[in-house]
DNA sequence: CGTCATCTTGATTACGCTCAAGCTCCGTGG
DNA sequence: CCACGGAGCTTGAGCGTAATCAAGATGACG
C-alpha cells in the first residue's frame, strides 16, 4: 500500500490547485454527526478541509460495515448511482466542502474537473480493492496488523494516532471489537508496535509488521 | 443490487455507441489464459465482446482473491495507477477489445469518451462496495446465496449458468471450495435452487432467497 | 470405457464470535 | 481534590462457523 500512498502525494497537489477556484461551501460537523445518509440522492461531491470522516452502511441486520476512512485533502461522496450506497459521518470535529455536482460541468475548466474527478474515483476504486484483498484473504491478526500499518504509513513521524475508536476499526476490518481487542493486545505483547494509551502508538519492529502486512 | 444492474442496462446503449467508433483491436483468449498480468503496465483498456472475464489478485503465500466477473459489454482494466494490482484471465473462449488509453485522448469526442471512462470506473467502485459489503458481514449462506441471486439478476431467464467452477465462487467470496460446495448443497435441500449439474441452476424459491441476500 | 479434474461429503480442528465480567480513562459534581 | 459514574476498552470462558485434512463421487473428455 506504500506505492498507492505515495502516488497520492504526488498527484495531490494539481488536484488540490484546481479545486482552490471551484465554488463551494465549507461547512463544520461535530463527531459522529451526518454528512449525508443512505439512500440520499449523489447530486454533491465532498472534501475533507480538516479532521476525519467515515462511511458506513448498515443492512437490515444492524450489522455496519465502514467503507473508507477519508482526512484532510480527499474526496468523498462519489458514486455513480443516483442515491447513495453508504452514509458518511465526521469522526471528530471535522470541516467538510461542498460542492454541487452540477455547478462543476459549468466551470471554465471542464475537462481538467472532469479528469480530477475521474482521478479521485480511480484512486478510491484502486483503495477499495485493497481492502476487498483485506476482507476476503486475511486473517484478523494480519487485518490489524495492516491496519495501524496503513495509519502510520498515511500520518507518517514517529507517533501515531488513531482517529477512530475499536468499533470504527473492527467494522472496517470485518471483526468484532474484542478481536481487534485481542490483536492489538498480541502485536504489542510481540512488540511489533507499543501503545501509549488506546489512540496513540509507535511501530516497535517496522520490518516484522511489514513482513505481516505484505500482501 | 438488483437496480444496480438495471441502472446499468438504461445506461449501456450510449456508451456502445460511443465505443463502437473507437479504434481498437479485438483479440481471442482461451479458457485461464492471461490477459495481463499484476504489475503490468495500465495503458491499456479492455471490453469484453463475448465470453467472460475474471480479474485476480494472488499474494505471496498463494492466497487468491477475485476482483470481479466481467461479461460482454463491460469495460475492464481501469486503473489510477501505472501499474495493475490485479491479472485478468479469461474465464472461458472470450473475445476482448482493446484500446490504447493515449489513443482515446486524441479522438474527436475526448469529453464523451472520458465521461464514459468516469461512468464505467464509478460503477465498477459501486460494484467493489456492494463486494466489500458481502465480504467484510455476510455469513458462508448468505454470500452463496447472494452470489446465485447475482448471476441469475444478471442472466435473467428461467435457466442459470455459472460461468465460473466452485474455486472461482470461493476466491471471489472469500471461502474455500468446501464450504461454498456445502452452502450450495444446503440451499438445494432447503429449495431455494435447484441445481442440474454442477453449472446449471434454477431458482426454487425466489422470496425466500431474497430475504436471505437482502442487504 | 478409462482417466483425470472437479466436485461433494465426512471428521476434526481452529479461528474468531458471543456472552460476561473487569478495567481504564475521563468528565462531572460533591 | 477526590469520589462517582459511564463509555470505551480489555480479558476470560465457551461455543459455533468455516477451514483443514482426507476420502469418495461425479462428470468431462480422450
Amino acid at each position: 500500500m506504500t506505492a498507492q500512498i505515495v502516488t497520492f502525494a504526488r498527484a495531490a497537489h494539481p488536484i488540490q490547485d484546481e479545486v482552490r477556484s471551484l465554488p463551494g461551501a465549507s461547512i463544520a460537523y461535530g463527531p459522529g454527526e451526518e454528512i449525508y445518509a443512505q439512500a440520499e440522492e449523489t447530486d454533491l461531491i465532498y472534501r475533507v478541509v480538516s479532521g476525519a470522516v467515515r462511511t458506513t452502511r448498515l443492512d437490515s441486520d444492524g450489522r455496519r460495515q465502514i467503507g473508507d476512512f477519508y482526512y484532510a485533502g480527499d474526496f468523498f461522496g462519489l458514486e455513480a448511482g443516483p442515491e447513495h450506497r453508504f452514509s458518511a459521518e465526521a469522526l471528530c470535529d471535522a470541516q467538510v466542502q461542498v460542492f454541487k455536482r452540477a455547478s462543476l460541468a459549468v466551470a471554465d475548466d471542464t475537462v481538467g474537473i472532469e479528469r480530477m474527478i475521474w482521478t479521485a474515483t480511480a484512486r478510491e476504486l484502486e483503495r477499495t480493492r485493497e481492502h476487498l484483498m483485506m476482507l476476503g484473504r486475511k486473517t484478523a491478526r494480519e487485518k490489524v496488523a495492516s491496519f495501524l500499518y496503513d495509519v502510520a504509513d498515511r500520518q507518517g513521524g514517529e507517533i501515531q494516532t488513531l482517529t477512530m475508536g475499536r468499533q470504527d476499526m473492527a467494522d472496517y476490518l470485518g471483526l468484532t471489537i474484542e478481536t481487534v481487542s485481542r490483536m492489538l493486545t498480541q502485536l504489542q505483547a510481540e512488540g511489533l508496535v507499543a501503545f501509549m494509551g488506546c489512540r496513540q502508538f509507535r511501530i516497535g519492529n517496522r520490518s516484522a509488521l511489514t513482513r505481516l502486512v505484505a500482501a
